[in-house]
RNA sequence: GGGAGCAUAGCUCAGUUGGUUUAGAGCGUCUGCCCUACAAGCAGAGGGUCGGGGGUUCGACUCCCUCUGCUCCCACCA
């Protein structure tokens, strides 16, 4: 088959895939075979691909695709997931651009847009995946909100809740005022922010009744102002939160502020008086030592509040402006207030001072401009402790393996300080939690019953005493949708129904999966929970080996982001450099567990290997058998050689893929192919111009020149179908990606370390044409000695372009030493002698330093006593072998010296 | 505040239980080459004493301690 000269992947890898699709041949069922399962971490449904995608994308397919090739049944199932939050913010915003608003809509009416939006633009990342060349199994392509997924997560909650798991509790939850719905602990991110510390007057209330003991003020008067009136100073950063004050507290242990209990103080500008408590909690040092104490609007003031039974006022509707109970300020932002509050406290004589302060403020992970609001909400919670009993065992046991290992550590630390989950979302996108109100008298507290549908809800409602005549229209669906990663812990088992159809014949072939490939950025959010799940629900675990990719970052080490425009778009690399380069480029930096430095360089690598392949398979394509030619020498030892060198390189590759050095195994056979096979196996058999190639040489090529395409396919998947494909006529319906994977065969090493006397040679000979600046084409003369291996001659000969004959050079020379043999090339008229007598006596004495060395070893008496036998053998041997290396340099300098 | 990790050629990284001729790779750099597979190429070369200090050992890049610098995770100090 005719070949373009240059390899072109957007006219390949079009036509490949296809063919796959259309074969089938990423569509698994079970069979007889073992089993090789990968689920995707779903991407959000509405998502693009990213940088971040492709490495994780590509390191599945590899392992998928070398699985298969190994003989295992290999499934990989793609999906997406419906990401709530992040997915409505998204809808909200289009709906706003259109001058809708989301309050204005029923719920039904939400769900319409936003299932629209969804089916506008979920799949497109499923699309992109296609072309980076990615095996999924696409029959099996699911999403976290279809109907089998909607049902588990259904079927799970009421049975968590029925084992008394899930329970709905008041409790203090991170709110996201801009998306306006609680968060998860582990959805708030804190960062390190520049604010500001308010130091603030609270005045004594109760001087008259009850006066002031500046006890342990000493010297002079503090704490009171010109009119004589005592105040404390508070600091605080939050001032906007004064008007939900409802107590002051001191440390009883703090002096300085001893002389404040027991009496009351006014909270600036609102003037409610409040009473001064106290708690060890409060921290001395710190400000004043006088702290505000605000119950609603802080989780630690809510703590001091419950201890101490104060009042809880909520100043702060649910989008982060001030409600009617602030009495100041109503309807203006939280931030807003911040700042004006500031100028009016100022005004009233109220502010001492402001400082510059550095803390943390936590944000939406979703959201990130929106700082989070600590705020007191009944929510849906689940009970963490049980899960963290049984998720633990099977990773300290080993029996899901972590790589990097040092993932295990992050693991235990966040499973035993574990929190419950707060698991409610007020969000319509997701799914809908199945719970129904029942009707209650005024100021009853709330009753309700979970279950599958409104029908069993209303069945169960009816059993309750009081309520046996109730009606459907009666009962009120909770609002509130589920926390997006409520679905994601059942991926592995509800792609497979195991929730729905406990036991069903897909969820016993296909699970446990084998391996999960994610980020460790989402260790807490979703592989531990599906271990809970896991274990909860098939008392199995759902994954054996956990691979945590790194983060990608530019070249200078950076987060890629698009406010920085440093993240390349993955399909322009791809339509630029060719999916497979782009594949490799990702590969090639990324040793598990490290961050990686993307750069284009690395996808140019992977392009230039492709042209790589694509040169050396026209070269071999073009070659005609003569059937007359016999094989060469060189042609013979080469082909033996280069078979033991295989085999040994597949060895090497299976060790890397067992422990996860995906990209070790890359760069090995990338090393293999370039270096061993393209630079010295085939310039050695290939035939001079017009000349055909005998048959046993040309057959052996093909055999390694198949054997390398299998070893690359996974890496590479489209330029080796396509080389493959153009080898020879193939059967109908044939692919490479079916094929065997290389297995290695016994390999002799002395085979291997007797050519690189060859290659060492070769290079030498080389190293001396250039520095004496003569032409490849000349052919020159070269002397070896008796130790030199005969059989290699032809090879050497070959490559350097030299006649070799056995003897002493006598006639001016260059020599160098391959072991402890030496080799004279013949150099008469380019001979500059002083110039070789000083490099030789360099190397004299480079020699003889090592021999110092060597010696020391050996005549210390330490060494010699408590060192194995072997490594003194070694020693002797280097001892040996550098006087012959000596003396052979000595010879040298005599015969130039005369 | 707690925990984890990293520091090896210009860059990115290997270096598997301490001993395979005084440290390896890829990329980059330098030199010479358009030779009929490939200039997205070929051939050759240079480059580090393994962050600093101390210790254990016959022997340490490899184990221990310490210092310095970076990264990440967790945590309710206003």
């Amino acid at each position: 088959m005719e070949l373009d000269a240059k390899y072109n992947p957007s006219s390949v890898e079009g036509k490949w895939y296809k063919y796959w699709l259309e074969k089938h041949f990423f569509h698994s069922t079970p069979d007889n075979r073992p089993a090789y399962t990968v689920v995707i971490p779903p991407p959000n449904v509405t998502g693009i691909l990213h940088m971040g995608h492709v490495l994780n994308e590509t390191i599945q397919d590899v392992l998928v695709r070398h699985a298969r090739m190994k003989g295992f049944n290999a499934c990989w199932v793609p999906g997406t997931d419906h990401a709530s939050i992040a997915t409505e913010a998204k809808v909200v915003n289009r709906l706003a651009s259109m001058g809708i608003k989301k309050r204005d809509l029923t719920r039904e009416e939400f769900l319409k847009y936003a299932w629209e939006w969804k089916e506008e633009h979920g799949g497109i990342i499923l699309e992109q995946l296609k072309r980076l060349g990615t095996s999924c199994d696409w029959d099996r392509t699911a999403f976290t909100m279809d109907d089998v997924r909607s049902e588990s997560v259904m079927r799970v909650f009421v049975d968590l809740y029925e084992k008394g798991l899930i329970y709905r509790g008041l409790r203090m939850v991170n709110w996201d005022p801009k998306a306006q719905t609680v968060l998860s602990t582990e959805e708030v991110i804190y960062r390190d922010e520049k604010s500001k510390l308010y130091y603030l007057r609270y005045y004594v209330a109760d001087t008259d009744t009850n006066p002031v003991k500046p006890l342990g003020i000493e010297g002079e008067v503090l704490h009171q102002d010109a009119d004589g009136r005592w105040y404390a100073v508070v600091a605080t950063t939050r001032p906007e939160t004064i008007m939900g004050d409802t107590a002051m507290c001191i440390n009883p242990k703090d002096p300085k502020n001893q002389w404040l209990r027991g009496h009351k103080v006014i909270v600036p500008l609102v003037n409610r008086v409040i009473p001064v408590i106290e708690d060890r909690y409060v921290d001395i040092e710190f400000g004043t030592g006088c702290l505000k104490v605000t119950p609603a609007h802080d989780v630690n003031d809510y703590a001091l509040g419950k201890a101490h039974n104060l009042q809880t006022i909520d100043i702060f509707n649910p989008d982060g402006t001030l409600s009617p109970e602030a009495g100041l300020y109503v309807g203006m932002d939280r931030m807003d207030v911040r700042r004006q509050i500031a100028v009016d406290l100022e005004k009233a004589s109220l502010f001492e001072k402001v400082e510059d302060y550095d803390n943390k403020v936590g944000y939406s992970e979703r959201n990130q401009d929106t700082a989070v609001e600590p705020r007191l909400c009944r929510q849906w919670f689940l009970k963490m402790k049980h899960f963290a009993d049984i998720a633990l065992p099977p990773v300290l046991e080993g029996k899901i393996k972590f790589h990097p290992t040092k993932y295990v550590t992050t693991y235990r630390n966040w499973l035993e300080n574990i929190q419950d989950w707060c698991i409610s979302r007020q969000l319509w996108w997701g799914h809908r939690i199945p719970a129904w109100f029942l009707p209650v008298a005024e100021g009853e507290e709330e009753r309700f019953v979970v279950a599958l549908n409104e029908a069993d809800a209303l069945a169960k409602a009816r059993q309750i005493k009081g309520y046996e005549n109730l009606t459907a229209d009666a009962l009120t669906r909770d609002e509130d949708a589920l926390d997006t990663w409520f679905s994601s812990w059942l991926w592995p088992i509800s792609l497979f129904d195991g929730i729905n159809n406990p036991g069903n014949k897909e969820i016993k072939y296909y699970y446990p999966t084998n391996d999960l490939v994610t980020g460790p950025d989402i260790i807490f959010f979703w592989v531990a929970r599906m271990i809970m799940a896991g274990e909860e629900y098939l008392n199995d675990v759902p994954f054996g080996n956990v691979y945590f990719t790194g983060i990608v970052r530019d070249k200078l080490g950076r987060k890629m982001s698009k406010q920085l425009g440093n993240s390349p778009d993955p399909i322009t690399l791809i339509e630029k450099y060719g999916a497979d380069a782009v594949r490799m480029g990702m590969l090639l930096c990324s040793s598990a567990g490290n961050d990686i430095l993307y750069d284009d360089s690395q996808v140019e690598q992977g392009r230039n290997f492709c042209g790589k392949m694509w040169n050396a398979f026209r070269l071999v394509n073009g070659w005609k058998v003569d059937t007359d030619a016999r094989q060469s020498e060189s042609s013979a030892l080469a082909v033996k050689w280069f078979s033991n060198l295989l085999d040994k390189t597949i060895d090497t590759v299976d060790d890397h893929f067992n422990k996860f050095r995906i990209s070790d195994a890359l760069m090995a056979i990338y090393k293999l192919f370039w270096d061993e096979f393209c630079s010295w196996y085939l310039e050695i058999v290939k035939p001079a111009y017009g000349q055909g190639i005998d048959i046993e040489t040309f057959n052996a090529t093909k055999t390694f020149f198949d054997k390398l395409l299998r070893l690359v396919h996974p890496f590479m998947p489209f330029i080796t179908e396509e080389l493959w494909q153009s080898m020879e006529q193939r059967a109908e319906g044939s692919t490479i990606m079916l094929q065997d994977y290389p297995v290695a065969g016994a390999f002799d090493n002395a085979v291997i370390d007797d050519f690189a006397i060859a290659q060492e040679t070769v290079a030498g000979i080389r190293n001396v044409r250039q520095s004496k600046n003569l032409s490849p084409k000349d052919s020159l003369k070269v002397l070896i000695d008796k130790a030199f291996p005969k059989y290699l001659v032809p090879v050497v000969a070959k490559l350097a372009n030299v006649e070799i004959s056995e003897g002493e050079s006598r006639s001016a020379a260059v020599s160098f030493v391959i072991g402890t043999t030496k080799v004279s090339v013949e150099l008469a008229g380019h001979i500059n002698a002083e110039e070789e007598i000083v490099k030789l006596n360099s190397e004299l004495e480079y020699q003889k330093k090592f021999l110092a060395s060597v010696r020391g070893k050996l005549s210390n008496a330490g060494f010699v006593a408590h060192a194995p036998e072997a490594v003194i053998a070694v020693e002797r041997k280097k001892e040996s072998d550098c006087l012959e290396r000596i003396a052979t340099i000595e010879a040298s300098l005599n015969a130039l010296k005369y």
